[in-house]
DNA sequence: GATAGGCATTCCAGCAACTGGAAGGTCAAG
DNA sequence: CTTGACCTTCCAGTTGCTGGAATGCCTATC
């Protein structure tokens, strides 16, 4: 299959289908002109890591994810250390955003938002302990 | 004030206020040697970028907001807009990665986690409808 | 056979926001 | 006068692509 249609299929720009080539995710075929010519193992690899990467996984995670996929012999525990330790890294992330969404909508909510210069918001930035005063995370 | 000093007081590492330079965010003078001079304006400035930055606004959304900050007839509507759209970014972010975060989660709590290769998330992310079947954002 | 389009190829550059390191200049202390 | 802690510049690398240029291939139509 050539790389447009292995695209279209796993929802893929073909640009990053090649970069994953480049990067030794996904090794296709060639033909004789020259083209990708992708095996159904190539398309269910790509369709994994589309996943694995909306899944917010990182590129070297992928990878080991791939290889325990290949391997019939991993231990589940593998896998599960690995998911683990990302939903750990969501987790902190999450957090991270849900505090500056607390502290900026606290801003926000004080701004009257009119044509005066007056700030709520660009006090809170410039000093520290104005509004932001509730967070002892 | 040398940069060390910027360094520690900001709590931006030296090297991040010479990027904030090089990019046009700061101006500090120079004295004869060739070392950057600070003015406490030059601190105020950095540490309101700081902040801003903490709040996850862009190096880009910063200089708009530092030029509001710098400009005494701005029009407060003008920043509280700037801080809301930032504050729906941060929520779609959130939403993304709650998303993730169910999905993932859901998968790791399948997964037995021993010795055995039998992996629920290996197949979660090989084949779509498994177990990823609730979420219909 | 010429040509036009829609594919495909490679390679190079750039995004955000730094960070690390090399090679070198300056300054204060001992 | 040397040591060590500063400071300087510049270049390269990070992550995960993405855009674009220059070029080649394939198919269809005139």
């Amino acid at each position: 299959m050539n790389i447009g249609q292995v695209a279209e299929r796993t929802n893929l720009p073909a640009k990053t289908i090649r970069y994953y080539e480049d990067i030794g995710l996904v090794k296709p075929m060639r033909t004789e002109n020259g083209y990708r010519a992708f095996r159904d193992t190539d398309l269910h690899k790509l369709t994994f890591l589309g996943r694995a990467r909306a899944l917010g996984f990182s590129i070297e995670d992928c990878r080991a994810l791939l290889a325990l996929y290949e391997d019939q012999s991993r231990a589940s525990a593998d896998v599960k250390r690995l998911a683990t330790e990302h939903l750990v890294e969501i987790e902190s992330k999450i957090t991270t955003l849900q505090i500056m969404h607390d502290t900026l909508s606290t801003l926000v909510k004080s701004c009257a938002g009119d044509d005066r210069p007056d700030c709520p918001i660009l006090k809170g930035l410039s000093s520290k302990e104005e509004i932001h005063r509730k967070n002892n995370d």
